[in-house]
DNA sequence: CGGCGCCTTGACTTGCATCAAAAGTAGTGG
DNA sequence: CCACTACTTTTGATGCAAGTCAAGGCGCCG
């Protein structure tokens, strides 16, 4: 059993210094202009009905690296887009290790974990610097009431997010280490292809233990096997730049995970 | 890696044929009636609303041991509440395997995973003979709009099963097989307690190969974990009789799993 | 009675964790 | 710009928990 403890860099919530430098959508940029509103919003809302929203999004909340944009045990009142960057969602366990439940890329949304109880179950944390959009989620739910597609919209978020976890539940008790790191590779590459990225070379933007720690295995483990991917020729891996170049042989050794997401 | 292959069995849906022999609440109680509806309804519901909810809420769907509810792929129409026995929710990966993601006992609800994309994710099989209410997804939105309390009920339940599934997420992927065994035994323990049975002696609806497949471990490793609990005085096992003797040290080994649920 | 599921137990194997050490990178400040 | 510290990543050697394979027991039903 791998036993890595946490020590989160404890930075409080982010200051209001800018995260622009790498932003590439202005923080101003309203949700009807927004480049990633096909991922985030309803496709059928009306325009009036984009207005309404747009105002009660808080745009652009920047975050560096170490940040918490909330913490297990918070009062939960906003559910949050990601609009650049990356953030991770972690578990705390009763005795105290950290579990990553999941990454957060730009167009997704983070914090539904905190509705069942009215306070967060998990701490979300950036990985690299970021922004993010606040939804508040009493006002989101007022104009759910008036606006069915709004409703429905975040009904369906809400069990993706759960078809997403069983995913990663089928993946930790059926699949092997290098199962599940082909099939998160092949994850966010088709991620970053929705969004108009490249699906075959990018960045990770979490460390080996992050990537261990969500899969269920060590760093070492994690290393191995990169390597050993690296050795068949199946990518190419230089520091946290990944190449893929048999997305094939990958996707056969994944042997899971549906080709969305 | 464990190698359970599907053979299920393969009865279609349930014919009308009784179960009420060993169904406490007769079909034809009301929802303002039923013994569970603390657990499955939102308590601030106003009189009149239940009536509402009555009326679009199909009950009694009587379900034979092995008998689907649904099948992964079917069209979604509608949510479930579990009024007596057991269904296991599965999750069939690419390569044929079942992966069981839940167990779902009375009072709670299963089919939430088939919203996001109009058609069902998992299949759903009773364990043993049980009845369902069945809630057609649509009018209960519809409702929704309408009832601000049952609107956040819902996304109350949804974000619990996504707490619950990343709490598995954790188990499977930092636990070993006796504080993963360990933790499903307290789960189902506290589950019974909620709706008044016995929390220290209760029988397994599911088999070891099922609780094996949930929980990522094979038969052998369950049954073995089970023999030794029942070596060490912390449980008494007669086939799928348990009873608790000592569920502080229970809880200690559990290690994880919050007190409820 | 015999056959079929389900469960248990034992002997053996293996994939990944653990332990250890070193090389590579990043950040800080003199 | 280099020295110093701290973290991240890689690689190797070793051990163990849980998987695999195999056999046998128990309860159930036709």
């Amino acid at each position: 059993m791998p036993n890595q403890h946490a020590h989160p860099a404890d930075n409080s919530i982010a200051t209001a210094k800018a995260a622009t430098q790498q932003c590439h959508s202005s923080p101003q940029v309203s949700c009807g202009d927004c480049r990633l509103s096909a991922l985030c919003l309803p496709i059928s809302l009306h325009i009036d009905d984009i207005d309404k929203l747009d105002r009660i999004v808080q745009r652009g909340k920047p975050l560096q690296k170490g940040d918490h944009l909330y913490r297990a045990g918070d009062d939960f009142h906003a559910v949050y887009a990601i609009r650049s960057g990356t953030v991770k969602a972690v578990h705390i366990t009763d005795d105290g290790l950290e579990q990553v439940t999941g990454f957060y890329l730009p167009g997704e949304i983070i914090g539904m974990d905190g509705i069942a109880r009215n306070r967060y179950s998990n701490s979300a944390i950036a990985l690299e610097t970021a922004s993010v959009c606040e939804i508040p989620f009493a006002r989101m739910e007022e104009l759910s009431l008036k606006m069915p597609s709004l409703q429905r919209h975040f009904f369906q978020l809400m069990s993706k997010e759960i078809t997403q976890d069983q995913q990663l539940i089928t993946l930790l008790s059926k699949n092997s280490a290098e199962e599940r790191i082909a099939a998160l590779l092949l994850s966010i590459s088709s991620r970053n292809h929705q969004r108009g990225l490249s699906s075959t070379h990018f960045r990770l933007p979490m460390s080996r233990a992050d990537i261990g720690n969500y899969l269920g295995l060590t760093v070492e483990t994690v290393s191995r096997v990169l390597s050993r991917f690296q050795k068949q020729a199946l990518i190419c891996v230089d520091k946290r730049e990944i190449s893929i170049n048999d997305i094939n042989k990958l996707r056969k050794i994944s042997n899971a995970m549906s080709p969305y997401n």
